[in-house]
RNA sequence: GCCUAGGUGGUGGAACUGGUAGACACGCAGGACUUAAAAUCCUGUUCGCCCUAAAGCGAGUGCGGGUUCGAUUCCCGCCCUAGGUACCA
């Protein structure tokens, strides 16, 4: 019988469906592992080969894990709300969950297609109510919880209403707004409700604040930082401004430094580390208050420095020119001036002041503040090289330790101060921490950590400044203006949010007549007819954003049908957290920022028992699209004709390259046939030809439709199979990098995959399997490869595995190996990448159908591997010129005797002094002349 | 600019802690089987020189240096590619 991939692969994946072999359970004796790819958004495209690269390694993987007697979740699920089905539902009018069911469909068969190993029975859709009703319910317990820093933890809103109750606002150490008062126990009984609750609301981790927001008018929706491309929405390009709204925003930053420290304790590759860190951006230094006369008694502006031993230095304030004093401070003399000035930088695009970086522009306010320490007088200037939303938006300008401040010193002419005698000012400033200060009065002589510290207490003594801490991360907003997403559970009781009551969860998404605004420009949601709360009051009209389910869902799966919590504790407790992630790094800061945030405050709150969500965390490479050309002749008006010119010959025609399906090319030969029929008008093309042949050219682009290089596993599954295509994707290269699919070359693992179904069958094709001992070869080639796919899956080296196990196969079929003992062992070492062609093998070997799913690895003896010869590499000067075989326990003086004896040897050492012999036993012998 | 990863045959890639560079596979060339094709199998395939052949010689892992008996691997400088980031005080 022959290897017949597609009736083979049907049976078993029916037979995993039928007997829930991948049914997982929360209880067993086996120690537990987590395997989790990130989820996919179910588009209507469905999938392409470059979708399941990561799916594959992790199925692998778990199924390793499995044989190795781990009990494995590993399951799979939908990120299900998102723009494009809102989209599509705004041009057709159809519901998008309609639109999405069906995607999902697609998805599922696909998926299905490929042999998971998924626990089906724990999918998750974050679109459905029985999923968002918890994602709703983790936003109560944000709302109803504050940031203690004095217990370094987010607390129930309850501690602090005691705190207020018993303390006032004395003593408190909390994360909150900047606006928050200032009262005593017997002031905060006499507040109203509705006051009491306008304060909480500054320190509750989900809030409400007035935010600037990159609204995108042409999307009808606010967009988050990480959406907005140089000053462009990422999808469809409209443009985007800066508009102030309430918004519901993520008290993230009260986690920056545990999300900073956490980076410490997970394994996860260094660029994202690195990417996640400089995203937080912390930067040490302090905060000093520059009085301000003109504003009145006390009045100041304050700046954040990472330099305060640069202060004797400074030579002017720099303002935002969106500052909130700007206009106070700005002298009727200077008026026009600075007015000018905030227009022309209103009107410079993000684009603009991007590629303009070093443009130096700005404007003097006329006003003066005085420097905390030298009582100088210190100009306030206003520039967009300061940026409103970081630190203080102000700095104060010290020229000659910083670049800018030097270069904006120079345009506008003001004094540039050394500051140390280590500084080098040749047309540039020198941030040198080298040296002693100089012009520094009570820092004079002094290093820099001597200086700072001097500094930092004297701004404390006087009430200047102190040290401080800033972090480049803010808060995230959570909240888009979009109806495809999940409802915020609150309603207003006048300006006041309120939650809905727990029971009354989920707060089902109501049905509009249209996806789009209302004529008010209300989101989607002021379209549902009578929803309101209890009648009366009004609901949020705001969704969540993209990143609310993907923050937790994770959990959902350890207990995905508990209707009575988002997973039972017995579950969290036995699961804990994830051991194996994999996904794209395209979400470095955005899901897996807010993912280990969410996590960290579920910590907090008792319900999750570790700190960080994801042990270890790989990144898969993107798969690139590989496009193919045909050149098409031109006359000599430069119109195309019906000739195609083959790669090799175009130079010599006037061409015009056009994109061809690569399905209807191999290996870069057209298939003619084909190609008339790809398009009506090429139904009469004609050929140049080369060899015979019409070889097209390529380049590596994104894969897209548009391009024709878009290959559908479905097609490459009915062709050469499933086991071909997972062993094929992981054959291609290492897993983390990047790479275009060619198709060219995956019948080398077909090949390979036939001719391990051929080592159990004889030459008529008749099943035939010996039960006679192995040879001492057979023996070594099993249990190279039972210790090779090990160490290469533990380092999630797939590719070199692949490559082994070819090797393998290669070295049995030149031993006509037959052996039951040695292929029943290859099957389980092969099953987790080609499952269903083992799981047949496996069968016909005798065993019960479907076991090998929770066989056992076979243990590793290294006696088969023992050599008691080696084939010694000899080199004369480091250059290799011959091998000598030589037995392995032969010791330096033996082998430099029976090297240097040796004839050949002899000729190469043209009878020069031998000066050394370099000798590592079982590797190598040089000898130095 | 900064951060990170990477540059190896015609192609994808291998070489794990400094020890035979190019495993494995594709492609290509030649051959066997076949009426023929497909499939399968065998041989060769880094480049250059020499040669009927056998064998031999030289160069070679982006470029230029260095350390070492020995470097794709470690160090210094540079070039290029990809991803991230954008005046962060």
């Amino acid at each position: 019988m022959d290897y017949h991939h597609r009736a083979i692969e049907q049976k078993w994946q029916k037979f995993w469906a039928d007997n829930h072999t991948f049914r997982v359970a929360n209880i067993s004796d086996k120690p537990k592992y987590y395997v989790l790819d990130m989820f996919p958004y179910p588009s209507g495209a469905g999938l392409h080969v470059g979708h399941p690269l990561g799916y594959i390694a992790s199925d692998i993987f778990s199924r390793y894990k499995r044989l190795k007697g781990f009990n494995v979740l590993h399951p799979m699920g939908y990120d299900s709300f998102g723009l494009p089905a809102e989209q599509y539902a705004i041009q057709t009018g159809q519901h998008p969950a309609i639109t999405t069911e069906a995607n999902i469909k697609r998805y599922r068969e696909q998926l299905d297609n490929i042999g998971f190993s998924f626990d089906w029975e724990r999918e998750v859709r974050t679109s459905d109510p029985s999923f968002y009703k918890w994602t709703q319910w983790i936003f109560m317990q944000l709302f109803n919880a504050w940031y203690n820093k004095a217990t370094d933890k987010a607390e129930p809103i309850v501690t602090l209403i005691a705190h207020f109750a018993s303390h006032g606002s004395h003593g408190l150490n909390a994360v909150s707004d900047d606006d928050t008062l200032a009262f005593t126990a017997t002031e905060w009984a006499s507040f109203s409700e509705a006051q009491q609750q306008r304060e909480l609301l500054k320190y509750r981790l989900a809030y409400l604040r007035e935010s600037t927001v990159n609204w995108c008018a042409a999307l009808g929706t606010v967009l988050a930082n990480d959406e907005v491309i140089n000053g462009v929405s990422e999808r469809g390009g409209y443009p985007v401004e800066q508009k102030k709204m309430m918004q519901w925003s993520m008290r993230i930053t009260a986690y920056a430094e545990r999300l900073l420290r956490g980076l410490e304790i997970i394994d996860w590759p260094d660029p994202l580390v690195e990417m996640q860190r400089n995203w937080i951006g912390k930067s040490v230094g302090a905060s000093v208050r520059f009085g301000v006369p003109v504003l009145g008694d006390g009045q100041y502006i304050e700046v954040f420095t990472t330099r305060v031993d640069t202060i004797y230095g400074v030579n002017a304030l720099v303002l935002a020119p969106e500052h909130e004093l700007v206009e106070t401070l700005t002298t009727a003399a200077q008026k026009a001036q600075v007015e000018a000035y905030i227009t022309q930088t209103k009107k410079k695009s993000e684009l603009d002041r991007m590629a303009d970086v070093k443009a130096v522009s700005g404007a003097f306010t006329g006003s003066y503040a005085v420097h905390p320490l030298t009582g100088k007088d210190v100009p306030i200037w206003i520039a967009d090289y300061v940026l409103a939303g970081y630190g203080t938006g102000a700095v104060m300008a010290v020229p000659s330790g910083d670049q800018r401040d030097y270069l904006f010193s120079v345009h506008f002419g003001l004094p540039i101060i050394p500051i140390s005698d280590a500084q080098q000012l040749d047309g540039q400033a020198d941030p040198t921490k080298e040296g002693r200060y100089i012009n520094s009065d009570i820092i004079n002589g002094l290093t820099y950590h001597e200086a700072v510290q001097a500094l930092v207490a004297k701004l404390e003594s006087i009430g200047a400044g102190k040290a401080t801490i800033n972090y480049r991360m803010r808060d995230a907003i959570f909240g888009r203006q979009r109806y495809w997403g999940e409802p915020v559970p609150v309603y207003f009781r006048g300006e006041l949010p309120q939650l809905i009551e727990v029971d009354e969860l989920p707060l089902l998404l109501p049905e509009v007549d249209k996806y789009l605004p209302t004529e008010t420009g209300e989101p989607p949601l002021g379209r549902a007819k009578d929803w309101k709360y209890r009648g009366t009051f009004e609901f949020e009209l705001s969704t969540m954003p993209g990143w609310a389910g993907s923050s937790w869902y994770w959990y959902r799966y350890m207990d995905a049908l508990n209707a009575g919590e988002f997973a039972s504790k017995e579950a969290i407790s036995y699961w804990r957290d994830v051991d194996l992630y994999i996904g794209g790094s395209e979400h470095a800061t955005g899901h897996l920022l807010y993912s280990r945030f969410w996590n960290k405050f579920l910590k907090d709150m008792g319900y999750v028992p570790e700190e960080e969500p994801f042990k270890k965390l790989i990144n898969q490479g993107m798969i690139q699209g590989r496009s193919n050309f045909v050149y098409r002749v031109l006359d000599e008006q430069g119109r195309g004709t019906n000739t195609f010119v083959s790669y090799g010959l175009k130079d010599q025609y006037h061409t015009v390259a056009l994109h061809v399906d690569v399905n209807i090319v191999s290996n870069d030969v057209l298939d003619l046939e084909k190609f008339r029929e790809f398009r009506p008008d090429f139904a009469d093309a004609e050929f140049i030809l080369e060899n015979g042949k019409y070889i097209c050219g390529h380049e590596v682009e994104k894969m897209s439709k548009s391009k024709y290089n878009v290959v559908n596993p479905d097609d490459i599954i009915e062709q050469y199979g499933a086991d071909t295509l997972r062993m094929y994707e992981m054959f291609l290269g290492p897993l983390e990098q990047s790479k275009p699919w060619n198709t060219n070359g995956i019948e080398g693992v077909y090949k390979f995959l036939r001719k391990f179904w051929k080592l159990f069958h004889n030459a008529e094709g008749d099943f035939a399997v010996s039960d006679e001992a192995p040879s001492k070869a057979e023996w070594k080639a099993l249990h190279k490869i039972i210790r090779k796919v090990e160490e290469d899956i533990e380092r999630f080296s797939f590719n070199t595995s692949v490559s082994s196990f070819m090797i393998c196969v290669n070295e049995l079929t030149d031993l006509k190996c037959n052996k039951r003992a040695i292929l029943q062992d290859l099957c389980i070492v092969l099953h987790p990448y080609a499952p269903h062609i083992t799981e047949e093998l496996w069968a016909m070997l005798g065993n019960a159908p479907g076991t090998l799913s929770y066989a056992t690895y076979p243990a590793f003896n290294p006696e088969y591997l023992v050599e008691s010869e080696f084939s010694y590499p000899i080199s004369v000067n480091g250059k290799t010129r011959m091998n000598l075989t030589l037995p392995l326990d032969m010791e330096q003086l033996d082998v430099e005797q029976t090297v240097l004896t040796n004839e050949d040897i002899q000729r190469y050492l043209e009878g020069k002094p031998v000066k050394k012999v370099i000798f590592v036993k079982g590797r190598i012998v040089n000898v130095v002349v």
